[in-house]
DNA sequence: CTATATTTTCAGTATTTACTGAAATAGATG
DNA sequence: CATCTATTTCAGTAAATACTGAAAATATAG
């Protein structure tokens, strides 16, 4: 008969792997609702939590898709800066390593966003601003006034994100601490 | 001779629909980057820069979109509480109306994301937490420090953003020039 | 250079998500 | 209660997005 020990039984090994699963199909579904392709967000869940850099052919394998699809998904994560590719010496094959670090991760992904997604919508606010600078009207002054204020607002906000997005984990948690008084 | 005046001339006139149309469309193209769907965004731009609260067929309208998809993504939107219904009495119609306080919108948005997606993401958080407590080995342990410094970070953000989004815009601001500091 | 392993691309297809239009329901009016 | 107006729902369809699998390109080794 096994003895009890440090080392997981079959059954521990089969519950964990229950709940990666579970875990990587909801981290997925979170990821779609916000705008982040379903398995690019399983990929990088995959990777989070394992304790090693995986080949391509591990992560096609452990998820159930495809090369193609495998191979885009990775490049992506790779693009963000959230994945690291790993060589082994002797190895020909590429590993896909993940970011662990959560304050890194976030600070990615803030920086990203802003680069991707706020700095082309400010771009578009001050380009409205711009050309409805010399209309006369009620409708043209409270389009210019809304927009206006929206772009004010955004770049406030892309502002504090700069900063936060600038400041390693200690002086983050400062700062935090500031805030929540 | 039509004289200069405060009052818009036709060619004022086409060019503030032209940038309106524009920035409807390029707001809707970013809703949907971000994980809302293209025609609520628009809707949502078109009822922000507009002076009057606008009914399901002027939405429909003026955004060249079906009744079944304007009255959908209306109330969607009634229920982010980002836009009003009005009643005007006389009218049987219902007229929509959007918040237009940059600061009000953004608090709003703050806390449906926190309660919609948020939420339920610590949930499995602290779920997959409960699940792995007992489970012993290297992969267990991994997992399980790797979900919980997930779930840290993300509680303690959702905790900074509870309190922000109570605030209103004059202590919020007071709060920001100390974080610009 | 040839053989072999690996990565990359992409046309075709599948899946998901959003939209239409019309029918059903609800509300008001006389 | 009959009629008219507006709202709501939803089956069917369209559009957008994601995925597959295999072929092409690239890299490595002998």
């Amino acid at each position: 008969m096994k003895k009890e020990s440090a080392n997981p039984s079959q059954g521990q090994l089969e519950k964990l792997n229950e709940v990666r699963d579970g875990f990587i199909a909801q981290w997925g579904a979170f990821g779609s609702q916000w705008g982040i392709n379903r398995t690019m967000a399983q990929i990088h869940a995959l990777l989070m939590i394992g304790t090693n850099a995986l080949s391509t052919d591990e992560v096609m394998e452990t998820l159930g898709i495809s090369r193609g699809n495998a191979h885009t998904n990775l490049k992506e994560l790779v693009g963000w800066g959230l994945v690291r590719i790993i060589v082994r010496k002797g190895e020909r094959k590429e590993f896909f390593e993940a970011e662990k670090d959560v304050w890194k991760i976030f600070t990615i992904i803030l920086r990203e966003r802003q680069r991707r997604e706020i700095d082309p919508a400010l771009e578009l606010l001050r380009d409205c601003q711009e050309e409805t600078k010399k209309l006369k009207g009620t409708e043209a002054e409270a389009f210019r006034n809304q927009v206006k204020e929206l772009e004010q607002f955004v770049s406030f906000a892309r502002n504090i994100g700069g900063k936060v997005g600038k400041l390693s984990y200690g002086p983050a948690m400062k700062l935090a601490a500031k805030v929540l008084g």
